[in-house]
DNA sequence: AATTCGGGGTA
DNA sequence: TACCCAGAATT
C-alpha cells in the first residue's frame, strides 16, 4: 500500500521523505472526520482555527456549528454587532478572539472586497491572526506551503528530532517552523499540515504516546533514544495570583443592575454584576476585622468586605444614603483562570432607601428574562443561576 | 523574553 | 492537584 522507500534508507533525505509521505498517507487513511474538514470555504476554516486556539476539538464543535449558522459568511459577520458575536462565543473563553475575528471580518470586507486574502502577509496583518493561524489557513484552505506550528506540532517535531530545548522559547519554535517549512516543500500542504496535528492529537499525545501505533516511529529520534515520554520540555509556570471579587445583586422594580466590562483586558466586553476586585492578601491580613458575622443563617458582610461593597454600591447609586444597608451573601463561586484565581462572593443589599437612582451612564437595568440575552463569563453565569435559585 | 489573556478535560 | 489544549497581543 505504501510506495517503495528509496534505497538510501539510512540517509537523512530518506528519513525526511519518510516523514512527509508516510505521514501524509497515514492522514489520508486514518484522519478523524471533523466539521471543518468537510469544507473548503476559507472563512469556515478560519473560524475553526480561531476557535481551536488553546481549545479542545470536542469543546469547539458545538460552537463552530452555532457560529456558522448565525454568521454564515464574512459579510454576515462583518454586518453584525460585536455583542452578538460575544454572545455566540460565551463560554468558549479568550474573548479577544471573538472581538478580533469580528474586527478582522470588517477589515476583509473593507480591504479585500469580502474575500479572504490568499496572501500570507495580508492575512497575517488581520487582528487575531498570528503565525499559526496564518499558516493553517494558508496551507489548508489555499494549499500554500506555510508552516502552522501549534502545540501538537511542537510536540511531534520535538520528538521526531529529539529536541531537548524548551519548545516554548521563540528560538526553538522558529527552528521547528523552519523544519516544517522544508518538509512542506515536498508535500501537499493541506494534507501534511493536518497530518502533523492529527498525529499529535491521536498518537503522539502529551502523556503515554502510542508509539506502537505511530506510522513514523522508525524516523523518530526520541523513540530511538527512549525519550519520547519526556519531550517536549517546557518552561515552568508561575503560581496563580489570588483575587477576591465582591459583587452585588441589585434588583429594583425595573430589574437587575448589570454592567459591561472594558473592551480590553480580562473578559473584555463581557457583562457582569457590579463588582469590586481586590487582592486576596489585602483581606485576610488584618486579624479579625474582615470576619463576617452570622445572622439568621445568612452571612452578613462586615469590616473591609462591607466597606468594599459600600464603595461598589455608591458607584451604582451615586448620592444615595446607604449607611443602613446590610449585605447578605446569596452566592459564592471559585473560578480558576490561567494566571489568576477568583474567589467571588455575591451579596444582596438589604434596606435600600426608596427612590435610589441607578447611574445609567455606567450601568444598565435589565429584567430577569433579558439577562440571558447578554454575554456573560462562565463564573457570572453560575453566580446568577445560583442567585436566582436562592431568591426565586 | 515574559505576561496576559478562559475554560474544561484528564491523569 | 497539575497539565495542556489546532495561540495572539502586549510589554
Amino acid at each position: 500500500m505504501n510506495p517503495p522507500v528509496p534505497s538510501m534508507a539510512s540517509t537523512d533525505l530518506a528519513r525526511e521523505w519518510s516523514i512527509v509521505h508516510i505521514l501524509s498517507m497515514w492522514y489520508r487513511d486514518h484522519h478523524r472526520r471533523l466539521p471543518w474538514r468537510e469544507t473548503r470555504d476559507p472563512y469556515r476554516i478560519w473560524v475553526s482555527e480561531t476557535m481551536l486556539q488553546q481549545t479542545r476539538v470536542e469543546t469547539v464543535i458545538p460552537y463552530y456549528h452555532a457560529f456558522l449558522e448565525r454568521f454564515p459568511d464574512v459579510a454576515a459577520l462583518a454586518a453584525s454587532d460585536e455583542e452578538a458575536v460575544l454572545k455566540c462565543w460565551q463560554g468558549l473563553g479568550y474573548y479577544s478572539r471573538a472581538r478580533n475575528l469580528h474586527r478582522a471580518a470588517r477589515l476583509v470586507v473593507e480591504r479585500h472586497g469580502g474575500r479572504i486574502p490568499d496572501d500570507p502577509r495580508a492575512f497575517l496583518a488581520l487582528p487575531g491572526v498570528g503565525a499559526y493561524t496564518a499558516g493553517a489557513v494558508m496551507s489548508i484552505a489555499f494549499h500554500r506551503p506555510i508552516p502552522a506550528v501549534d502545540g501538537n506540532v511542537l510536540r511531534v517535531v520535538a520528538r521526531l528530532e529529539n529536541l531537548c530545548d524548551p519548545v516554548d522559547h521563540p528560538t526553538v519554535r522558529r527552528r521547528i517552523e523552519r523544519l516544517v517549512e522544508g518538509w512542506l516543500q515536498q508535500a501537499e500542504p493541506a494534507v501534511f499540515t493536518q497530518a502533523l496535528m492529527e498525529l499529535g492529537a491521536v498518537v503522539c499525545t502529551p502523556r503515554s504516546p502510542r508509539c506502537g501505533a505511530c506510522p513514523v516511529r522508525s524516523a523518530c529520534r526520541a523513540h530511538r533514544a527512549g525519550t519520547a515520554e519526556d519531550l517536549p520540555k517546557r518552561a515552568p509556570k508561575r503560581p496563580r495570583r489570588q483575587k477576591v471579587v465582591l459583587a452585588l445583586w441589585c434588583e429594583t422594580g425595573e430589574g437587575v443592575v448589570v454592567e459591561q466590562r472594558p473592551a480590553d483586558g480580562l473578559l473584555g466586553g463581557m457583562w457582569q454584576l457590579p463588582a469590586h476586585e481586590l487582592d486576596a492578601d489585602a483581606l485576610d491580613a488584618p486579624s479579625d476585622a474582615g470576619r463576617d458575622a452570622e445572622s439568621g443563617g445568612a452571612a452578613e458582610a462586615a469590616g473591609p468586605v462591607r466597606r468594599a461593597l459600600m464603595d461598589c454600591l455608591q458607584r451604582v447609586f451615586p448620592g444615595t444614603a446607604c449607611h443602613a444597608v446590610r449585605f447578605v451573601e446569596v452566592a459564592r463561586e471559585r473560578h480558576v483562570f490561567t494566571h489568576l484565581e477568583w474567589s467571588v462572593r455575591l451579596f444582596r443589599p438589604e434596606g435600600m432607601p426608596a427612590g435610589a437612582r441607578v447611574d445609567r451612564t455606567r450601568f444598565r437595568v435589565v429584567c430577569r428574562d433579558e439577562l440571558g440575552g447578554l454575554p456573560w463569563p462562565r463564573v457570572y453565569e453560575k453566580l446568577i443561576s445560583g442567585a436566582l435559585q436562592m431568591l426565586i
